[in-house]
Order: structure tokens, then C-alpha cells, then sequence
RNA sequence: GGCCCCGUGGUCAAGAGGCCUAAGACAUCGCCCUUUCACGGCGGUAACUCGGGUUCGAAUCCCGACGGGGUCACCA
């Protein structure tokens, strides 16, 4: 049989890390197995719709290369694969299940409904749906529906015994009945609820692998009931652990860390997000740690995918990042990091080749940039302590030394190009006879003001040009002898 | 609180009774390379939640405790 899974969010405006998970992991069991992946839009709650929701949930599944095969925008034999526009379709299947005995109009408000649950909240006791309405007789039900009250329909669960299911990933779960909510189906809209609305869906779209959160766990024998109630065949279940923050709670709006889209505004490339996101949950079972979204599809199994609630790291993301842009080429890195050079250098003229080459080993994160290069715009405020280095063996006398020799040098250069600079000075230390580190530890700090920086002093000479170079010298001279 | 799930270093994790004196990766620390930093190379610190069983033998199986998470909506 073939393989068909879905993904099947609802269209909130943001992709949740998590639900990017999701969907990946179903993506690449489909793909594995040469099935179908099923974009399906579970957008029931009316209240909740917010414009172009959609559109984020196409672009991001798009932007990580996970094309679905059906789904809203493409067709497919099984559509709509929009729940609202498929809501005809769900009133009678409930109607059927109460001409069963599976499911009972119920005409309570939700008025009412809330009062009994704060009651039973206040006397400590879990609320329970009393089943009220199952106990309307066939004539008063037939009364309130022709006046037109306002009803829902209820699912109409047994109170005794137990239920048990088999998940690929938790194994054999077996869940007492009596806990069991007699779940509302159809809403006093007209609309499903998620719990109905996925069964049919699922069912009528042929999903035959359900992969979705483990916050489904417990909900699921309910599910279960109702395809057995239509004879329906029950699908495959793949509970998936939940993306957590840190040990109590999991990755929130709250933190502006839980969108797929923070990341990649702050400069994390989508193929190491996926790429992280992979592993946290599941692994190849090797050493592996590096995946393109087809060796994804090649490694992954079901069976590796773990049953523990993974932390989402984001040291770990920010090395996969660093690995991945260092591995750019050399031109795509550049056309990356152009406009973060921009944010810190508007304006300015620098060579943002020559600069991109000594940053992209050290850029992790894209937002990082800016601040890395800012020095060269503006001159940083610094302390004089900068030059006492014991290992380069320098301090803010040996410097006033090193720069008083090294300046006529930089002056005389007439050819401004690295290399040129670089033989030039070099030259003129070996002559004085100074060590390489005494001179050129304090040029750095003199014309950088950091103590660490994007390249050594020859870079950041070249980059500077000859005037400015010459300029902050003089300046740092100047604070040297004032200060020292 | 009821029910359900989970429990190997700070984090992701390998491990499916002897191969465990417990792998690998990130983070962290140290050393090397080097005109700083980064990259790279080498090395170190660091874990089976606890208590009972079962067994010749347990991280692996069972029970309990503890801890964490999930769920109890006309949200999905």
C-alpha cells in the first residue's frame, strides 16, 4: 500500500519550529517510502483566522524544499485539502454516527457548560461532560432542533473499560475509558472540531502514517472509537516528542525563539536549521551529523526517532550554522553577507570582498556581522591596557616604540596593497631587529582600537586605506604619549 | 488533582543482559598553529535519578519512589 502522510497545520501566521519538525519528519517518511506528502490547512477555528497564514506555511515548507505532492494550492484526487472549504462534507458523517449511537445532539450552552465546569473546579473534581443531552428523548430532541436551538454534536464515549493503541514510537499504550470526554464533533457553528474534522480528513484523504505531536497521545483512543464506529481502517500513529526551551517548557512565542522565521532573520541558514531540527528527536543510528534533505530521506526510520522530549540547543544550531556557511562558496557568502556589512558600514567604500574572506570563517551568525566590522567606520574608544600583551611581549611603552617606527614606514608606502604592506613592514621589523608580535600587536590596537579583530593588522591597514590607517596611528600615538 | 508519557554528562545522543573501565557531537577547559581573533590539530573535565528486586552478571528486565513533560475546550 502506498505510503501518505500529512502535515496539517493551522494557518496561525507563523511556522513553529516544532511544526517545521513535523512536517520534515513526515516529508521524509513519505519520500522514503515513495509516498505521498499531504498539505492539508486545519483552519476550523473562524476566530483565529488570520490573513495570508497560508502564504507562510507554502513559503516556509517551500524555502526547506518540502514540496508536497497534494494540497491547497496544487490538487490532488482527495481535496479540498482546506477544512473550511470542506465543511459540508462533516455534518452528515456526524449524523450518521448518531443514527449508530456513536454521537448524540446537545443543546447545553457553553454558558452552561462553563458555570458546571467552574463548579466542579471548585470542589476539586476533574469536569466531565454529564452526558445531559444523551438523555433527551427522540421527540424533545426533534422539537429543539425544528425551533432552531443552537446545538453541537457530542461524541458519545463508553465509561468503562479501557482502550489501548499501538504507536510506533511509544509502543503499546493502553488508557482507562472512564477519563474519556464525550468530545464535541460539530461545532454550533456548523464547523468540526479538530478531533472530527482530522478522523474524516485523514480517513478520506487515505493518510495511512498520522505523524503529528505527542499532545495527540491522549486523545487518540477517542479517535480511534470513531473510525471503528465507521469501520474505518486506523491509520498508522507516529507520536511525535515535544521541542522544548529548556528542561519546563517548550519553545514559545514568548521567547521570539520559537518561529522558524526568527531564525532565519537573524541570519541562520534554513539548510542547518533543518538540519538541526532533524536531530533533535531522532538520529541515523551512525555518526553522522551532516545531512542534505536527500541523504534526510535516505537515513531516516521511524524506528530512530526518540520517545524523550529533546531540547532545542541553540549552541548546537549556531555550530551547524558556522559549519554550513564556512562551507559556502565563496561568492554566494559574499552576496549573503553584503547587506549586514551594510548595516554597520552604510555609506562607507571598503573592499567587501577582500573583507568577506577573512570573516566568513568567523561569521556564525549573519547578525553577529555587523558588530565585527563596525570598528572600521568608527574608531572604538580604548583602554591603554590594550597593549600589554605578555606573550607578545608588549606594553604601552614597547608600543610607543613599535608605531614610532613603523610610522615613517606606512607613510613611505606609496603602492597601498596588502602584500605590499605586509613586505614593507615586515621588512622594516626584521631590520630594527624588534620581534614580528611587539610591532605588530600594537599597530592592530592602534588602528583597531580591539583586542580581537576580523584579521591582523596588515588586513585591517588595507581595508582602512592609507589615510585613515595613518590617522588613527597618529591619533593613537598621541593618547599613547598623553596617557603613558 | 485524575489519566498518560518520559528519565544516560550542561545539551543532543549511541546503548536493546556480559563487547561499558559507557561511543560520538555541541558547549566548556587546556595545549599547539598564528601578528589578535576565528579556522584547524591534539588532549582534559563531565552521565546511567534513587531504592528495591530478577540474574552468575543490569544503563539495559520488573516494582516502587522521586523528578520532568503532556492532557483533561464549541483551540488545534
Amino acid at each position: 500500500m502506498e505510503v501518505r502522510t500529512r502535515f496539517a497545520p493551522s494557518p496561525t501566521g507563523f511556522m513553529h519550529l516544532g511544526g517545521v519538525r513535523t512536517a520534515l519528519y513526515n516529508y521524509l517518511y513519505a519520500k522514503k517510502n515513495h509516498g505521498k506528502f499531504i498539505l492539508r490547512i486545519e483552519d476550523t477555528d473562524q476566530e483565529r483566522y488570520v490573513e495570508g497564514a497560508t502564504d507562510v506555511i507554502y513559503d516556509t515548507l517551500r524555502a526547506c524544499g518540502m514540496e508536497w505532492d497534494e494540497g491547497p494550492d496544487k490538487g490532488g484526487d482527495y481535496g479540498p485539502y482546506v477544512q473550511s472549504e470542506r465543511k459540508p462534507l462533516y455534518l452528515p458523517y456526524a449524523k450518521q454516527l448518531i443514527e449508530k449511537g456513536a454521537a448524540y445532539y446537545c443543546f447545553c450552552t457553553k454558558e452552561e457548560l462553563d458555570e458546571r465546569r467552574a463548579a466542579a473546579e471548585a470542589r476539586g473534581e476533574v469536569f466531565k461532560y454529564d452526558k445531559h443531552c444523551l438523555n433527551l428523548s427522540k421527540e424533545e430532541v426533534q422539537a429543539k432542533l425544528e425551533a432552531g436551538t443552537p446545538y453541537v454534536i457530542r461524541m458519545n464515549c463508553p465509561t468503562t473499560g479501557e482502550s489501548t493503541y499501538d504507536d510506533e514510537v511509544f509502543g503499546h499504550l493502553t488508557f482507562p475509558n472512564d477519563t474519556l470526554d464525550d468530545m464535541v464533533l460539530i461545532k454550533t457553528d456548523g464547523m468540526p472540531t479538530y478531533n472530527f474534522a482530522n478522523v474524516i480528513d485523514d480517513h478520506l484523504m487515505g493518510i495511512t502514517h498520522v505523524m503529528r505531536g505527542m499532545e495527540y497521545l491522549s486523545s487518540t483512543p477517542k479517535y480511534n472509537m470513531l473510525y471503528n464506529a465507521f469501520g474505518w481502517e486506523i491509520p498508522q500513529y507516529v507520536h511525535l516528542t515535544t521541542v522544548m526551551r529548556d528542561a519546563h517548557h517548550k519553545l514559545s512565542k514568548r521567547d521570539g525563539d520559537a518561529y522558524y522565521s526568527d531564525f532565519i532573520d537573524k541570519g541562520y541558514l534554513k539548510e542547518a536549521l533543518i538540519n538541526y531540527l532533524a536531530l533533535v528527536g531522532w538520529n541515523p543510528g551512525d555518526d553522522r551529523e551532516f545531512f542534505t534533505m536527500d541523504e534526510l530521506i535516505e537515513a531516516f526510520d521511524i524506528k530512530r526517532l526518540n520517545n524523550a522530549p529533546g531540547i532545542f540547543d541553540t549552541d548546537k544550531l549556531t555550530w551547524f550554522n558556522a559549519e554550513y556557511i564556512r562551507k559556502l562558496p565563496f561568492d554566494e557568502y559574499l552576496k549573503m553577507v553584503t547587506p549586514w556589512f551594510d548595516k554597520a558600514l552604510a555609506g562607507k567604500q571598503f573592499d567587501y570582498k577582500r573583507l568577506a574572506e577573512l570573516m566568513q570563517s568567523r561569521t556564525e551568525v549573519f547578525n553577529r556581522v555587523p558588530d565585527m566590522v563596525r570598528f572600521l567606520v568608527e574608531m572604538p574608544e580604548y583602554d591603554l591596557d590594550l597593549y600589554n600583551n605578555k606573550k607578545m611581549k608588549t606594553n604601552p611603552d614597547v608600543a610607543k616604540e613599535s608605531l614610532t617606527l613603523v610610522k615613517p614606514v606606512l607613510e613611505g608606502i606609496e603602492d597601498w596593497s596588502e602584500a605590499n604592506i605586509h613586505d614593507t613592514v615586515m621588512a622594516a621589523i626584521a631590520e630594527s631587529g624588534k620581534k614580528n608580535g611587539a610591532v605588530l600587536w600594537p599597530l592592530r590596537i592602534a588602528i583597531s582600537g580591539l583586542a580581537s579583530t576580523p584579521g591582523g593588522a596588515f588586513e585591517i591597514a588595507y581595508l582602512l586605506g592609507k589615510e585613515e590607517t595613518l590617522r588613527r596611528l597618529n591619533s593613537s600615538m598621541e593618547k599613547l604619549s598623553k596617557d603613558a
